[in-house]
DNA sequence: AAGGTAAACTAACGACGTTCACTGGCTTGA
DNA sequence: TCAAGCCAGTGAACGTCGTTAGTTTACCTT
């Protein structure tokens, strides 16, 4: 019977529904608006029905996110075709950065949320896998991207002394990116900061991160450091 | 009559209690631990009883933090003595990072949480001065400090273009240590990324950063630019 | 001693996430 | 064909939260 798998289809459907109707609350009324009986009322739906289809409000948004981090997988992939390295370092960047500031509240659910730190007792055992995953995944994902375009930098030599170590240059260059947009996305509206494009301003300090990194800042090599490359 | 000041005094200890009730909870257990519940029954007082000290739960842990932050202005000032403008921004950030990786709770208040944007209908009239002031002034404060060493690196040529904007340099350094450190505290016990010292990347990154922005790298000047100075 | 002031209390409101017993329509198998 | 069972969704409640209005209580002033 294909009953079944109509069932299932249904199902999705109205998962489909919520997440829909939770992704137009979020996208234009942030986090905190973000309410599950917002949403049920949204899909003309009661607050528990929502817990037919997810765990709890957590996986929800989780699970939001996770559909649209998607997106920033693929932006991220724009550096692919680039053989320099650093040069893939830098596009990964830049993609990284359009995103933030594109999603800025699914920017700040996934990057800038403390989630509650596993409270001693409950380990391995009440954290179940599809939690961890759920959670970790996408951006493990872009930040294993990135430390293989790191990595590459590093294999080839590209870095001097003492920026030879994978994990770390990585998490620099991270925090670079990250450093810019969530401080535009938390202060970049306080009238005591005056802020400017952070496109142009997380482009300038990747390119004086890198700049200040490469072993040979302006020899021959394939233009990789010249900070007047972005505007 | 000193019966006045007796009154005001006594006033001020009450609030004093209260701020301490709530920094213990906020120190220990979190942001969103802290319950005007929670406090009032630690000072053995009635949730409402708050309202007569403070305007809502928000300027509480305002004026919590505004107390603690009187501390990052004092670190600080470390660098008060260094001559070397490259220098002194280098032992800012530092202090920066120190801080922050010790008081992550406030931290996290102040730094990386978006407050609700004031919404099209309120602005300002509606969101009065001492909320302002409350918010704005500590990391200002330290935002001026920042910013003015800086201004005095660029006023002394010790950055090449196009890093020349001291509007755009501070919040390449702002982002820099922020960066490393908000990223730290947010994905720091992730088990999907090896995090190493926080102190550790924070100074590489902002040795990378000014290492590529000065004029002239490798030049007498003051050691500057060397970026073995830190471990 | 009477009146005023202000700190603190009692009691409640509305909104939140979450739970649990239930219902009603659909699928299934005899 | 019809009883059994499954399961998406309901209704009502629980405990928590921030916040408010009205009231009490203790002290100060006159």
């Amino acid at each position: 019977m294909g009953s079944q798998e109509r069932r299932a289809r249904e199902r999705n459907a109205t998962r489909e529904r919520i997440l829909a109707a939770a992704r137009d609350l979020f996208v234009r009324d942030g986090f905190e608006k973000v309410t599950l009986r917002r949403i049920a009322e949204a899909i003309e739906y009661t607050p528990a029905a929502l817990y037919v289809h997810f765990e709890d409000k957590r996986a929800l948004m989780a699970a939001l996110c996770e559909e649209d981090f998607g997106l920033l997988r693929e932006a991220m992939r724009t550096g692919d075709a680039i053989e320099d390295p650093v040069e893939r370092v830098r596009a990964i960047g830049a993609a990284y950065v359009d995103f933030a500031l594109a999603h800025p509240h699914h920017y700040t659910f996934m990057f800038m949320t403390a989630w509650p730190t596993p409270e001693e007792g409950e380990r391995l055992d009440a954290v179940d896998e599809t939690k961890m995953i759920r959670h970790g995944n996408p951006d493990e994902d872009a930040y294993a991207f990135l430390r293989h375009a790191v990595a590459a930098c590093i294999e080839q030599g590209r870095f001097k002394e003492p920026y030879t170590d994978v994990g770390v240059v990585t998490q620099m260059c991270w925090a670079s990116a990250h450093g810019v947009v969530s401080l535009f996305i938390t202060h970049g509206h306080d009238p005591w900061v005056d802020f400017r494009s952070p496109q142009r301003s997380a482009h300038l300090l990747l390119d004086a991160v890198l700049d200040g990194m490469v072993a040979t800042p302006r020899v021959a090599g394939a233009g990789a450091a010249t900070p007047e490359a972005h505007s």
